[in-house]
DNA sequence: TATTGTTTAAAACGAACGTTTAAAACTACC
DNA sequence: GGTAGTTTTAAACGTTCGTTTTAAACAATA
């Protein structure tokens, strides 16, 4: 209750990133969306950088702990050995509801997650994504492996570009999805979700992760 | 000859947005690049907001152009009728190579455009994703209709989401090219070009393309 | 050559940004 | 109740940005 501040600041950044990105978005309009001094965050995150950094960590936590714990039950039970199709599916299905859980739970926006991986990788010199590859990205190797069992044989290289090539289906879709759930309810008059997305694209991601490789490296 | 100060702002713009967005790229940075005043982009672009929208226009004008030449020669030839696999490799090569020959041609950063359709649909509000389909749409919605003969049966709606899917595909990883190269090379000893990215995408394209669809919209 | 229209040049403007500062307000503990 | 530590407040700082302005340089025409 002491610092409901920080609170109120994390989720005035998180609403505000998602809508209009990290650099358009100034500590102004978040400290008036929040209630808050303006000085309050340079006091308690450090800088602007620091809020970002927190913003995503504040997802990203709980998402590597959701998941690392959903995949030990995956592994433990020893169902019957599916089709790799299926087991894709499986898998792919947790991340999907993993991210969506987390976001429930803790009223993230899943926008702004995906938006925030997005610009991190877009930026070749992007400080963000070393933090996140540094933080979190042995928890994501675990998933990565279980993933690769059920896809056909390629080399470490082709995989790594794989695997982000699913990454981008979910990344793009879900960051522009504000935009995209805005034409297709103007078009097609269809009142779509985010959840129905998520559970589509799931074996759109598992069709692309079986697509077999042509040529050689 | 007499406006290559045009021509110099327009190259000069697209490597530094490509390098590192459009927000966090000052006009200042792109003058002096292109070693033009500072006033140049004013008075011949009139504002920011219109060099970006130049800087788009040299690229999506030649591509649809381009695109459609290639889309009608592809009608023409009446080929074999292959596999809808097959064909959709083809349509999708189509695509990715008429965006490295106009890519290659005008000199173009494949990298700048992708993180500009990116960033286009990113912002719910941006008045650049509105532009890019009022003044482009028309054009793709040819492609679209290609493609979708040798896809599952579904719903427009349907098809509207699986496309961007499969651009989702294209985007994220064009537009994280520069970071993901990078990585490969530090980790993998890889000196593996875009052109091979853009060759490796299609058939993991088509193959998203083709999964089936479950349950009702 | 004189004139007109176009392009470049240097400088400044006003606004918005992230950040800092210094004092005030608040909290908790002795 | 006074005191030490923490948080909030209001104001300002210095920078950078996109844009505008005014004049100079240039080009083309008659």
């Amino acid at each position: 209750m002491t610092s409901s501040t920080i609170d109120r600041i994390l989720d005035a950044a998180e609403v505000e990133f998602a809508a209009h990105g990290f650099v358009e978005t100034s500590l102004r309009t978040i400290t008036s969306k929040a209630k808050v001094n303006l000085a309050a965050v340079n006091y308690h995150f450090g800088s602007k950088k620091g809020l970002i950094q927190a913003v995503t960590d504040r997802f990203l936590g709980p998402l590597t702990k959701n998941l690392q714990t959903q995949l030990s039950a995956y592994e433990m039970a020893l169902t019957e050995t599916q089709g790799d199709e299926q087991e894709l599916q499986v898998l792919l299905g947790i991340l999907a509801r993993s991210c969506q859980q987390v976001a429930q739970q803790n009223h993230h926006s899943l926008a702004v997650f995906a938006r925030l991986i997005n610009t991190a990788y877009s930026q070749s010199q992007g400080h963000l994504r070393k933090h996140l590859t540094k933080q979190y990205g042995a928890s994501f190797m675990y998933f990565m492996k279980l993933l690769r069992r059920h896809m056909p044989p390629m080399t470490h290289e082709q995989f790594f570009w794989r695997f982000h090539y699913l990454l981008g289906i979910l990344v793009f879709s879900i960051s522009s999805s504000e935009a995209l759930l805005a034409i297709c309810e103007r078009e097609y008059a269809s009142s779509r979700s985010l959840d129905q997305i998520m559970a589509d694209i799931v074996p759109v991601m598992a069709s692309a992760a079986q697509a077999s490789i042509i040529g050689d490296s």
